[in-house]
DNA sequence: TACCAGGTAAAAA
DNA sequence: TTTTTACATGGT
């Protein structure tokens, strides 16, 4: 059974999951055309298989849902909502494209990377666990613990033979030991934070996805400031991830500035407050902005000299 | 081997 | 009030 998802164009459903093409099989991947993940659909765990045809003008994104449950039709809806939500299929790209086109380098990228959208978790919560195990080490190292936490805390799924592992919820992670943490490689006080965070949310004092609807994205930063182990960084970051609010950006990012450093000072090493200034010419659009310097780094592109 | 990697809170100055 | 330090782990 295969539904058909709508998506705002321009969308390259190649590039955009390109992203999860290092991913572990039995958690989040992207091989040869299809994506695959496990999601909650009202409750029960789905195996969804994410496909496209068409163009980048005309896209055709459908979805073959999975489970060991019966689904019905408002959980195949909750599906494609989801999918809408994990590839950010709503999200207009014309706006962003029209407001750096002044911006050589972010031109450059928007024309190189025409149809790229920046993927969104499927829950606020995952973010903010991900982007707390992400403080200070690097991307590598951070993967391999998230994915420890993912098998050893998150629900199995088992279809056609093969298992497939979805996200802790925060109801599964506020009572286990700090130490079964530090076992997936998470540091003391990491291991405390999530905990903690876990707890924040189950406990019903700080609702997650409600802060999505927030018009104030400096009131959100605020609010998860008050967990303790989320500084502003890690409240960007989760905020980039998981909200489809991509005006906010983590400009003391190591490797933000990195990025920015590369592409727009000649590979030299630059503060924060130049990277504010640089980010400055991306209006509200930062934090796609950042993301599209971030895939630019990561597939090594280099802007084509210009003939004379 | 030593140092760095998409920070943060607590201790020390 | 501002500056320094511990933290875990994999890559280089």
């Amino acid at each position: 059974m295969t539904l058909t998802v709508r998506a705002v164009p321009p969308f390259d459903f190649d590039l955009s999951a390109m992203i999860f093409s290092e991913g572990d099989r039995q958690i989040r991947r992207y091989e040869a055309g299809r994506f695959w993940q496990v999601i909650r659909a009202n409750g029960k765990l789905v195996l969804i298989t994410v496909k496209a045809s068409g163009t980048a003008e005309k896209p055709a994104v459908s979805v073959e849902p999975r489970s060991d449950r019966e689904l019905s039709t408002s959980d195949r809806k909750t599906v494609g909502e989801n999918v809408r939500l994990l590839f950010n299929l709503d999200l207009d790209l014309k706006p962003f494209y029209e407001c750096v086109k002044d911006d050589a380098i972010m031109a450059w990228l928007t024309r190189r990377f025409w149809g790229l959208k920046s993927p969104t978790t499927a829950t606020v919560f995952e973010a903010l666990v991900d982007s707390i195990v992400e403080q200070q080490i690097s991307l590598n190292v951070a993967h391999m613990l998230q994915n420890r936490m993912i098998r050893r805390f998150g629900d199995e799924l088992r279809v056609d033979g093969e298992v497939y592992f979805g996200y802790p919820t925060p109801e599964r992670l506020a009572p286990v030991a700090v130490g079964q943490l530090r076992d997936c490689g998470l540091t003391q006080k990491k291991a405390e934070y999530v905990k903690n965070a876990s707890r924040v949310v189950t406990s019903g004092q700080l609702d997650l996805e409600k802060l999505k609807a927030y018009e104030d994205t400096n009131a959100i930063i605020r609010e998860l400031d008050e967990i303790r182990g989320i500084g502003v960084w890690t409240a960007e970051l989760t905020i980039v991830r998981s909200m489809q609010k991509l005006n906010a950006l983590p400009a003391d990012d190591i490797a933000l500035k990195r990025a920015i450093g590369h592409y727009y000072r000649n590979d030299r090493k630059i503060n924060s407050q130049e990277a504010r200034q640089i980010a400055g010419k991306w209006g509200n659009w930062k934090g796609l902005a950042g993301y599209y310097l971030e895939m630019a780094e990561r597939s090594g592109i280099e802007p084509e000299a210009s003939s004379s």
